[in-house]
DNA sequence: ACCTGAACACCGTTCAAGT
DNA sequence: ACCTGAACACCGTTCAAGT
């Protein structure tokens, strides 16, 4: 029995996956995030109401492309850290990776970080695991350059190493988000944008290898 | 003819700002940014449609709130800078004000930022305009600290000056939008989490003080 | 000039029903 | 088990109408 012989109503038998892929085509189209659940049930050539076989609700699909964007964000922050023994070359590639991913998929990079921020803070556990994975590349790399001597940070003070973390993500952060609004474009008088942030970073990286007060 | 001769349809007569104070009220009540335009007029004890009156659709009623709150926010930051001879204790303390100020109002300051970017990164030329002058703020103390040799950043190089204030606004609105959504409170074992944020300031400035490579 | 009430096209979600 | 169609309560916006 072949999957000809079910009634053209259950589909390909991945609906789960069709809604998802519907849903980041819309991002990637639209530029927006907000879409409506019942335009992707419709991009995915079923009743609005289909979904709900598989999502318990819109914040439920929602929830599930921003997982998938975290994964996708962590192999290009990873990949970009591979291999790069300097840690000064490792910080500012996965920053560069980061940033970089933002700007490609604007729409769903607003989705994984903006809309938890929408809703009064609270993102889901699972949102705010896959998070914890994405600082763990920026943690062990400003470990390395710690140990290494190369980044004037205490390896052996928590605090001090969390305060470079945070320090490292609130910036790219804020900085992925300022080139998406075009804040950046609007600042920079001459020359492309890409400098702004390479300077930006280096800025940044080498107040990392001055001693502290 | 005094204002008790209008029927009370005709209300206080300046709906406008009657509409603009309930919108405010339910940011501050709810935490959420994206309320309904339709809660707001009943808030404010009208028709549903009477602000079309006031307001060409929903996204101007945002506009202006997200507006007057940059208004606000300028306040608070000049406010922080003035009297301050010292431009790092001034820069730290535009900081404090700056994430202070979203930590208080946070559903308002996602309208403000995080809102322009939900869609599609096109913000309306008087947010745009409003942005720039807060960022004013921080330029003037980049600048002074340049001048006074505090900060080795060159202020005959505006792209030297210009990656600097990109930089400290970057991290301080990536700072802010974390702490809103409790990524801070999550990262920290122990400790207030003020500390980590008066830490990430402090390495940042730091870091502004020695030569850049 | 300023506001109301009915109306339209949408949306998220639920429920009974089909195969 | 998986999907559909009707239904409900909402929403943004428009339009004719009231004072």
């Amino acid at each position: 029995m072949s999957t000809e012989d079910f009634p053209s109503t259950y589909h390909h038998g991945d609906l789960r996956r069709a809604l998802l892929d519907a849903a980041g085509a819309i991002l990637a189209e639209t530029g927006q995030w907000d879409f409506s659940l019942r335009e992707v049930a419709r991009r995915a050539g079923v009743s609005h109401n289909a979904p709900y076989r598989h999502f318990a609700d819109k914040e439920a699909l929602l929830s599930a492309v921003a997982i998938a964007g975290f994964g996708v964000l962590r192999g290009h922050t990873s990949a970009a850290a591979e291999g790069k023994a300097d840690a000064i070359e490792a910080l500012s590639a996965i920053g560069q990776a980061y940033i970089g991913f933002g700007v490609a998929n604007p729409a769903l990079y607003l989705l994984m970080f903006g809309r938890g921020l929408a809703t009064a803070g609270s993102a889901s556990p699972e949102i705010a695991e896959a998070a914890r994975y994405n600082r763990a590349v920026v943690n062990e790399t400003i470990l390395s350059g710690a140990r290494s001597g190369q980044f004037t940070v205490d390896a052996e003070n928590p605090a001090d190493v969390v305060a470079t973390v945070v320090a490292a993500g609130s910036l790219v952060h804020g900085l992925t988000l300022f080139t998406i609004d075009g804040v950046i474009e609007r600042v920079v008088d001459k020359g492309p944008a890409n400098n702004l942030v390479a300077d930006v970073l280096r800025r940044f990286i080498v107040g990392l290898t001055y001693p502290q007060g």
